[in-house]
DNA sequence: AATGAATGAGCTTTCATTCAT
DNA sequence: AATGAATGAAAGCTCATTCAT
């Protein structure tokens, strides 16, 4: 990983994202934080005006947008939703097992404590809404009606929530790689 | 809610679920808490000499007790797995929306960004097998195989956790009272 | 050591003596003491009404007391001053070797920092001004003359006050033991 | 006293060396300290980064440097050992006086009874053998050979702890003033 | 004579943030 | 655009003590 010649910027969203994950908005400190993205201390405020709640919503826009990259690199290729879906479970799998089998969703896990509730709460629906019209789009292109579609593609969102939280406790992917068990009629 | 009466340390117990539950663990201040509980700032050791980790686990238990009621109240009066799945969604969805709309798993908001995070997983993934193993036997009651009826509960674990994290980021239960269109086929 | 038929009181004394004299009248808890005297709760202030300060004078004086009865055993059966002086300091020096080389005078080390200052230096003066006086007696009835004699009691307590001091500060009993050296004309 | 124009660090320093002198390490309380130094809260942390230890050290850094000026002092315009030594005496004797007749040795004071024993312990022992070996080439200054001149020395150091102490707990700078009787052949 | 539950003041430390440079 | 010194509020926790039994 050469993230050293990344910007202050980006090294800090990035850490915060890895950092946010697995601990929780509180349950990271913002010197620790920047301890471990090699940034100075008042660079923070800098690149983000409002300080650790710009820069929690920051890092779950990067978390998001690399997951909307898994998605695409799982469903274009396909041939079908149920492949899609299993290609995207298995990825996200191979994910968790390489952050250490520790991490929570990216994206509640920065969210959903944070101090501003209301604005932050807001923000992850707006993530976890387009996550879930991605995965409905590409559900339609395979031929399925666009209500039957945003349906399934909720359903995989749920397991895949759900499944991570699972995951989590077990410290196990397996969970997450017999999820497409449970949309196929289990 | 009468809650006066109560002897300190169940109110310690329940003031802290609801908290952490809405807050998660490192979002709940011990001062707000005990006012909030109108309990002195001593008596917290007193009670759970391991201070937060160990008021976070007792309130864990306590959610999750209340849970397991809630299940056995769901699937008891009920003639068939599905009928008790479904007034299950229903339960959890009116206690979500009795709780302001805001709260989280009382398990995972709880366990899953505490300091000891070893033991804290571990205690959720106990938890989280207590319940979907309360849920299988029901399962089996109604006449479903072993294997069958462990993967129903599990496919009804991962939808309630996702549906959980779901509704809480758009305010709004109905995610959960559809759950059961999910379980069908969908 | 058989010191569990004690009464609670004594084993409250000599484990306050023991620790207050390694670690300081405030660096010692009372409930760590407690737990390790074996004592429950509430027992210290029946024994000392006047709780932790009260329990240091005991345990300073029992410590002094400890003192005298060696200082009895070096110089009743010596044939003169020097003698008598030189096995005090060796005993002693065994007596730090034993304790772990950390300990440090248990009298000031007690009473030095406590909270009423006022009262525990006198109190301490007040144990010092015994010792040397047991010693100047030992010194009279070896044929020096009074005068003489508390001037050879006072530079003995010094150089002893001094040594232990240094020795903890080295983990090293060594400066105790070549003491005499200093009290022949050095 | 005109200690408003000193930098804070400074203050901190100065009024942590007579405070831990006074009451030793445990008995001086953090938010007393920084209200007698005038120093806000959180600024302890930025000059001394490991908090009341790293603020130990420092106090009994400086209070050592102070005592080699005293030694430096006494000795250089002296034409004998004796003389030196006897001015040295004299000098903390009036230190003494000045302070209150309170306080204890600032640097055993300080450093006997910290939390991290160890490392409080070897700097005590490095500051007391700086000590020694500056009194030590001033006897060799004065013509006497190395082995003599240590032992003349740590004489010299034990007979000043055990004095301090002594006068301590009586109130009384008189056992400081008499130091030099011991040392002639006493 | 003896107990352990209960208390609130105080402990050391970390927090997110501001500001002058 | 970038820095690190400075800040006071709040953090979690331990303290010596009291009290009802």
């Amino acid at each position: 990983m050469n993230d050293r010649p990344l910007p202050t910027k980006d090294r800090l969203i990035r850490v915060a994202a890895e950092m946010f994950r697995t601990r929780g908005y509180h349950g990271v400190g913002l010197s620790e934080l920047l301890t471990a993205a090699r940034a100075p201390k008042g660079s923070l405020y800098h690149h983000f005006p409002n300080g650790k709640s710009d820069l929690a919503i920051a890092a779950a826009n990067w978390a998001s947008d690399g997951l909307l990259r898994i998605i695409a690199a799982s469903f274009e290729p396909a041939e079908g939703f149920t492949e899609g879906a299993t290609t995207f479970c298995h990825k996200l799998a191979k994910l968790f097992d390489l952050s250490g089998k520790w991490d929570g969703c990216p994206i509640s896990a920065t969210l959903f404590e944070g101090p501003e509730n209301e604005a932050f709460l807001t923000h992850a629906r707006y993530l976890f809404d387009g996550w879930i019209d991605e995965v409905a789009n590409h559900a339609e292109r395979f031929g399925h009606p666009p209500e039957v579609a945003r349906q399934m593609s909720e359903h995989l969102f749920l397991l895949l929530q759900g499944g991570w939280q699972l995951a989590r406790a077990r410290h196990d992917s397996d969970v997450l790689r017999r999820l497409p068990v449970h949309m196929s009629g289990g």
